[in-house]
DNA sequence: GGATCTAGTTTACATTGTAAATAGCAAATC
DNA sequence: GATTTGCTATTTACAATGTAAACTAGATCC
């Protein structure tokens, strides 16, 4: 199986570089930043359960064991894949600077982050869960560029150090929470299909038993992710104003 | 590997059934409950990583292929980890029910989730991400029996059933959040031990460069979770209480 | 020419999930 | 009793995985 894919690279050249030689081979030749980039859109396409060496190596026109001269391992390269997507993330918000008032940069920062979760949302689960590099660094706000310039922000806004950890620390709660479950209901089921298997060990999944949730099925049935989201985002911003005394 | 077992069950009747290796059971029949049972300790032992069909097998006394008459593989066994955890949630605290105010109940509730996600550091991840059987449930509060519960607390405190479900989301949200980020940095690494593999592509994790952080080192350190839960939760409440009109 | 390096491939192996066939053994049937 | 039936667990088997180690084709330098 797994055809190999005759190389849909086109040979473009295009290599106008300093380089010196021939541009003989039509393929480029691998480095780390590739292949990261690489799994950060076979995520985005297939998920994360399909992608493996092999696949990867398929993907970029290559055997598997080539990886390996760049990456440690398949553990390391996902680690990769988390920093790669919140670099991205950090330059397209570095932008965003410090705009008119404190409450409007809360509100574009959070903005960005769940952007970038609907943008990647199978790899935010990685952002959200991998032990970060430093333990006081709060997923899914984890890169040291973005908490610096978020911080940074906060000062000048004249709330004191105390307060900007404590900020920080809330808008990585709020945003882990709000962005995960909205993530999650994307990916739908994934692995487990409609195949109802009998695991009804413990709960029946009969309505009927549960006249309270029957009741409240017009409002639970909605999602409003994104009313939830931006309620909850006002309310923080509002209790951050307390803090500012 | 695997050591531990060289079976002996003597075939003839001698009576003295001292067996050092297998711990509890010499020869029970298998069913779902147990193995689920199992399942769960071994998770909370060696984490989910080590769970293999094999080991569990091994870990019960039997081997691997025994498990596929009782379950229908490992993504579904994962499930029913799962809902074998929110079993016991469930039991021991449904007993809360009504005590004094509605501040108080959702006080209980939240400190019970909060003392099943620090009994089950690592089958937490497992009830916060898996795709839930209704798709409106919430995780971390995925179990039907148990939100019928909540909605039912919350509407004899004279919520209105919009607000019930609103202070479900919320609550979900906020519990799902802090309770992540708590579990996560107690699984400190894992996976990525302490080689230091050149990964340090995008940013360097030298501090200098980063002033801010560095001022702030102090407050940053000391993880303080136990605190920042309640006092989210303390604001939850606060916000529930504008619902109540 | 060689020698050495570089970047990728081949080969190999232990471990995984799971399908299929098999064996042990109790109760049921003759 | 002997034998059939049914359940339960084991054995065998296989494809897919991550990755170590050996190998190889081309580029670079003496």
């Amino acid at each position: 199986m797994d055809e190999q894919t005759d190389e849909q690279w086109s040979p473009d050249g295009s290599a106008d570089v300093v380089d010196i030689t021939s541009p003989a081979t039509p393929r480029r030749p691998l480095d780390q930043m590739r292949i990261l980039r690489a799994a950060v859109d076979f995520i985005d396409e297939n998920g994360l359960p399909k992608l493996t060496m092999r696949r990867l190596g398929g993907y970029l026109g290559v055997e598997a064991m080539a990886l390996y001269r760049y990456v440690p391992g398949r553990e390391r390269l996902l680690d990769g894949v988390v920093e790669v997507v919140m670099d991205e993330f950090y330059t397209t918000t570095a932008a965003v600077g410090r705009s008119t008032s404190w409450p409007e940069f809360l509100q574009m920062n959070a903005h960005a982050v769940r952007e970038l979760a609907l943008r990647h949302p199978r790899i935010f689960p990685l952002v959200a869960t991998r032990p970060a590099a430093a333990p006081w660094l709060r997923p899914p706000l984890r890169s040291l560029r973005w908490v610096e310039g978020f911080l940074e922000g906060l000062r000048a806004y004249g709330f004191s150090p105390a307060a900007c950890v404590q900020i920080y620390r809330s808008f990585a709660t709020f945003l882990l929470g709000a962005l995960q479950l909205e993530v999650g209901t994307l990916e739908q089921t994934g692995a487990s299909d409609r195949d109802r298997v009998n695991l009804a060990f413990i709960e029946s999944d009969d309505l009927s038993s549960y006249p309270m949730i029957t009741q409240m099925s017009e409002e639970l049935k909605d999602g409003g992710f994104e009313q939830d989201f931006e309620d909850a985002l006002e309310d923080l911003i509002g209790r951050v104003g307390v803090l500012r005394s």
